[in-house]
DNA sequence: CTGTTAGCGCGTTCAT
DNA sequence: ATGAACGCGCTAACAG
């Protein structure tokens, strides 16, 4: 590997005209300009980052937690939105996972600052709002995704998932539905299993209609739970005539069991899925559901992250200027316009996807859910 | 940030005495060991890893280029079977994604050789043998995933797709199919698609069963596809009783499609789908499907790097012990055992996982796709 | 405009 | 066993 040293033998330069031109921070003659560009095309030089991160002390990456990469779709999707923006900031993306489990989360981010990241995007379920907020005292700006930490609200990128699951019930409301079930998560300690069942309880507490425990169904949220929440509904006899669920994996499944059941969804019961699984729009009937906008999150935080970077590399710049004779600095800095993020920017409130599975409250179609069950007994 | 230094003022130190305890470099007093640690912890010092780059030459950072994160659990699930390996070893990861694109393909390795990366597992669609080989002159080790590059072998980590397919062929042969339908993908020009065909085909050869072009059906690789691929195939009106597909996702819309045209599957029609995504176990009747060891060979893959790696890092030190004089070593190499990979272990063979959608050849339901289309007529 | 010099933080020699 | 001094490759300050 050719260092600088070389390059400024070859061009019969110092080493300080090689690192200018490589900087353009400074004047350069063109003649020498012109000798040091050939001479770095001649040796195939590429600046060594350490070297220049050492001085710089910044590495031009973007740190990343995320939870699994193999979990579903889920954080590919994020990390998609997050390499949306970074990249064309012209910065590395460093991904480290930590598997929702404590310890590696804490190690995962400590490693992430220890390769002095300019910035970390934190996807974190195992580490406590307190131990969050002693990270984030950290010289480096973190943003955390899918979480809402109070006193780090602005830095904190998340969706209101709850409201969600109450525009889901709200579109079953509107089409005359009253007897709406829920198929749930039964992992009951969850925060995201909370807000969505706070969401399914809002909207029928809006519209006056009282909650009946008989119509939530738990299991596991996938698509064998979705099937075994429908047969312990139908087993309940408590008519319904449509459903949310907690997830897309379980509505499939609550649907296949309500047709092994020879109950036709969507005539006679309404279904409504929740995430926007790309199979949702594949299976008959299509699946309505509410989407997810989990790339658009990592986008968001991505900008934000760059965005607080931004600013404090101006609140710096600013402040050796006041100290200092007034030099040329903006290269150093390389300053970047910082917006503004208010905390309806960072709020995300997922939007339904109106398909074949939802139609209108049908008198006759009513007593499906519970004809059926004393017609096999 | 607290450095070196000021540890070595705290514990009255020099700063080689520090360096010496932090790398175990030689032998230093119990007395001054246990004031630097002390020191340390008091500072919370973390060495600073660009520094450590710099004069080790190693940045303990294993790079990877994939294609697209988001495209599917595909690279999800390499991640994973990558990163199993490379935290274990202490080291880091760090991901890009090509695209697909040639330019950006090759700015990512780029960028990831320029970050002094110990190793780089490359999965390149875009690039050229010729482009790969020359790359792989670099110092740095490079290994190639689902790519089988001349003169390369022993650094690339494949799957026989091809062997994979022929595999489920036999399946459909062996319960004594013979008239065997293949859905296949548009994209002619994809290597993994002209692989999956002539497994098809060297199947049928290898039974003695003519390959009939009529039981061939084109279409883009996903749900709808499959679905326009089977309604295409009764059209003409050529009597199968069972098929393969390119890939799951067509074998779904396949069997939908069956299906629809009251073909039941699998008393009719038997179905092999190819991959093993996690819907073939929870649609009706599961799929019998190929599995794609996708995650084995994220494994292998980065155990390959690790060892090229190791086996560099061991020649350099026996060199130097040869030429010096016989000093400590160890440590600063930290030698590795370095393991032998045989090309067989580099090859993988999908595996078939059957389930329910694959019965017996059975004479009377072998007219189903002929009688069917005649009566709707 | 340009070259010289001094660090950035660390590992490693060479003396002691 | 230990400290002083040097160098990794680069940027930034200082003097021309």
């Amino acid at each position: 590997m050719a260092t600088i040293k070389d390059v400024s033998r070859l061009a019969n330069v110092s080493i300080s005209t090689v690192s200018r031109v490589i900087n353009k921070s400074s004047k350069v003659s063109p003649d020498k300009v012109e000798a040091v560009m050939k001479a770095m095309a001649e040796l195939n030089f590429q600046p060594n980052s350490f070297a220049q991160a050492l001085v710089n002390k910044k590495s031009n990456c973007i740190g990343v937690l995320v939870g699994d990469l193999c979990g579903g779709p889920f954080f590919a999707q994020m990390m998609r939105g997050i390499e949306n923006v970074i990249l064309p900031a012209n910065k590395f993306v460093i991904v480290m996972s930590g598997k929702h489990e404590h310890d590696r989360e804490k190690n995962s981010i400590d490693a992430l600052l220890l390769r002095r990241c300019d910035a970390l995007v934190v996807h974190s379920k195992a580490l406590s709002d307190e131990e969050l907020i002693e990270i984030s005292r950290s010289d480096v700006p973190i943003v955390f995704v899918n979480r809402l930490i109070p006193t780090l609200e602005d830095r904190c990128v998340w969706v209101d998932i709850s409201a969600g699951m109450e525009t889901a019930v709200n579109h079953l409301l509107k089409q005359g539905h009253k007897r709406i079930a829920y198929i749930a998560s039964d992992e009951v300690n969850n925060q995201d299993a909370r807000d969505r069942m706070d969401g399914y309880r809002r909207a029928l507490d809006n519209a006056g209609i009282e909650f009946d425990k008989d119509l939530v169904s738990l299991a596991f949220p996938d698509e064998i739970g979705g099937h075994n929440a429908i047969e312990s509904l139908l087993m309940r006899d408590v008519g319904f005539t449509a459903f949310v669920a907690y997830n897309d994996a379980m509505a499939v499944g609550a649907v296949s069991a309500l047709t092994e059941n020879n109950i036709n969804v969507p005539n006679e019961v309404s279904a409504i899925g929740f995430d926007n699984n790309l199979i949702t729009n594949f299976i008959k009937p299509k699946l309505t559901t509410v989407r997810y906008p989990i790339e658009e999150v990592g986008e968001t935080a991505a900008k934000l992250a760059l965005n607080v970077l931004y600013a404090r590399e101006r609140e710096e710049y600013e402040e050796r200027k006041e100290k200092e004779t007034n030099r040329n600095y903006e290269r150093k800095f390389d300053l970047h316009d910082v917006v503004e993020f208010t905390l309806d920017d960072l709020k995300f409130i997922p939007d339904l996807i109106e398909r074949d599975s939802v139609t209108a409250y049908n008198e006759e179609a009513a007593v499906a859910t519970s004809r059926n069950r004393k017609s096999k007994k």
